[in-house]
DNA sequence: CAGTGGTCTAGACCACTCT
DNA sequence: GAGTGGTCTAGACCACTGT
């Protein structure tokens, strides 16, 4: 038993949330209510609130009420990215996946002045201008995943790459073409809160972390060719990934 | 600018933050000299502190003040568990790393009655009883994660596996001896808050989300051997995968 | 319009840490 | 004992949502 009041308000909300009381999307009582069966002030009401609110399991609508958040998830593959083999197509079936329909998104390409996390990766100076196509993807509507990407500009000087278009044969297809095929990546998954500017982004609510994923592109000959910034909403997402033992004959298929 | 006053209180700080201003574990002023210096309320200059101490910037300390926390994190590399091979060793200079000096463990073994998350990936009923070993894992006494590893007990019946002890030569050459060899594996990461329990496991600090890493491992005939659950501290860690296109002949080294 | 959550104040008491 | 952050109250005004 919790001793300071509000902790134990947010362990009685918060049980009702784990055992299904409270279902995703249901209405909370209102504050003035909480304050009244609780017997405690608003104050201490509010406090227990922001508290769920932080971790995540409410979010609040001014004006309308304080609602339990839904758990839905995307699935998130980076291996799609090199066309590699997936080793157990079956295991999908674990997860609890939500509906991908209406897909859509805004592409904005240009130069642009290269951050430092990417020139370090990129193998540029910082300050290097590079070529970059900056992306937020949706579903109905709903912002998915921020998508950055980032090429040295002789690597992608006059291809389609440089242009805000949606590339059907894919960005890999393009980089073989001029000679510089991605063969091997390295990822990175920071697990952080959202920067403001993110956060607006992808409308992201209070109490929700992102992962950003960095992807480092190498060609054959160890050229880095491309890096990705990916930033996954932690509420919106399973990032998954097949790995296979080497030499065991499972990794041709 | 922010409407708020919190809010332009936090934006304050948080830029001192980001500029160096105020660097790691440099002590705030007190919150009585933030009223003062702000000319706002204590109450204000809390909701401000908690804003920031959400988003992982601050960490408090009663008695003593209000401090900028640490960024340093260590690598995790989920493919040393199969011992595949790394593409690209020389990525490794692009993260900031934490020195892994005095490593220690505290490993908990015994049958449980499987959570049916588990469950659900060993392909066992829920509710059924399983072997397990869970362990904290420190560094300087500081709890780095939380490693829960779950396998059929016909899998393990006999082995050095359901004894507390830590195996030098590795739980999967165990495996390997008993026939079930652990050629693939299907990884998960879902990007949360901690429970109250890992919270308390793991010393999380408030505003601190966590990477769930689930690894399903498979035998060549398809068979699930081992389901582990690692719950790792978003601010004390970065995860990494090396990935490789199949047919380059990079794959084999 | 009434109801909702968001913000803010002023003041109080507590447990804890450090000197 | 002085200083710190943690908790709590009572009351006030605001912007916004819905009817």
């Amino acid at each position: 038993m919790p001793a300071a009041k509000h902790e134990r308000v947010a362990a009685v909300l918060r049980a009702k949330i784990e055992n299904g009381e409270l279902d995703e999307d249901d209405k909370l009582p209102s504050e003035a209510d909480l304050t009244t069966e609780f017997d405690v002030s608003r104050t201490t009401v509010r406090q227990a609130l922001a508290g769920l609110v932080n971790e995540g399991l409410l979010r609040s609508e001014p004006g309308v009420g304080t609602f339990v958040r839904s758990r839905r998830r995307h699935v998130y593959r980076p291996q799609d990215d090199l066309g590699e083999t997936v080793a157990n197509p079956q295991a999908d079936h674990f997860i609890r996946t939500e509906a991908e329909h209406d897909p859509s998104q805004t592409i904005d390409v240009g130069p642009v002045t290269c951050p430092s996390v990417i020139a370090t990766r990129l193998g540029v100076e910082p300050g290097t201008v590079v070529a970059s196509r900056r992306r937020v993807r949706r579903f109905a509507g709903v912002p998915y995943s921020i998508n950055d990407s980032y090429y040295p500009r002789d690597v992608v000087q006059g291809t389609q790459i440089e242009e805000p278009l949606d590339i059907a044969r894919g960005v890999n297809t393009v980089l073989v073409e001029r000679g510089f095929e991605q063969v091997a990546a390295r990822d990175e998954i920071y697990i952080q809160m959202p920067s403001k500017d993110e956060a607006e982004r992808l409308a992201i609510l209070p109490g929700t972390a992102v992962a950003v994923h960095l992807v480092t592109g190498f060609t054959a000959e160890g050229r880095v060719v491309r890096v990705v910034r990916n930033v996954l909403p932690g509420d919106r997402h399973v990032i998954t990934f097949d790995r296979v033992k080497a030499g065991t004959g499972l990794d041709a298929g």
